[in-house]
DNA sequence: GTATAAATTATAATCATTCTAAGCATTATG
DNA sequence: CATAATGCTTAGAATGATTATAATTTATAC
């Protein structure tokens, strides 16, 4: 069983059509779509489409780090194809994620260093999107 | 109906010995623990305890702004009985979730303000924890 | 072309969370 | 006090997201 997997570990990516279709979906997509977006519209086109293909997919190119897996909605995972560094806005009136450049300086406390090894970090705004401001006629 | 709700709405929180249990527990606890932590401690003491009566109280206080419900772990929500402003830390090793204290500088791109109504924000840090840290010997 | 590992599929299973309906407890009312 | 109203608790069913299973199919390397 090891031996399988230690073997395998190498192997390249299966460039089947489902996949395909998939990666074409997400491909410059900037909506955030959980797996069920995802499946709604990929299967639109590619007929035999499994759900399990879709959680597959996503589970495989996450773990290779192509894909960002965002925890930011609480009812379910949303996946997003732009894995530079960049931030999030929620709109708690929507609901709609929208991305945030990385362009705020973090200064993180000087004594964190000592305690913690530090990978990462990722800043969820919560706060009203632009559409939803026009709407209300805000400001 | 609705002349029903209007008419509790401004009732206050019934102190039931269930709450009350949850509530001690919750008190000053810095574990960030999910519905299940809580009900498996509180169950315990209180023999009657039902998973309902958690997700309930859990729900409510969430509401009233006096519990915060994170969304750090994506297999489940946690809960934060600390609602002052801070941010967390998630030990990409032992999955604990550390509090980070708010004495970060966090500069917003100005131009943010003019496309979006920002109500606050919360930042995940991804690292390893002070424990896991010592059992690797890291640095 | 053929073998073989890996991917797909449908479906079942699991896990977190919410809903429901019945009973219970507390408080307000007469 | 009695009683009604309201809200809380409970067990269990229902839901919804995600993962596991097992049989079948497909992509890729030889």
């Amino acid at each position: 069983m090891k031996q399988i997997q230690k073997k395998n570990e190498g192997t390249r990516f299966k460039r089947t059509p489902q996949r395909l279709a998939i990666l074409e979906y997400l491909e410059g997509n900037t909506s955030h779509p959980s797996a069920e977006d995802i499946f709604r519209v990929v299967s639109k086109r590619y007929q035999s489409m499994s759900f399990a293909t879709v959680y597959n997919t996503l589970n495989t190119l996450t773990r290779a780090g192509e894909l960002r897996e965002l925890t930011i909605d609480p009812e379910r995972k949303r996946y997003d194809p732009d894995i530079s560094r960049h931030h999030h806005l929620i709109c708690v009136l929507c609901g709609k994620i929208v991305d945030i450049p990385e362009k705020i300086g973090v200064e993180l406390p000087k004594d964190m260093a000592e305690h913690f090894v530090l990978l990462g970090h990722h800043i969820e705004f919560y706060g009203h999107c632009s559409s939803c401001r026009k709407k209300n006629k805000e400001k």
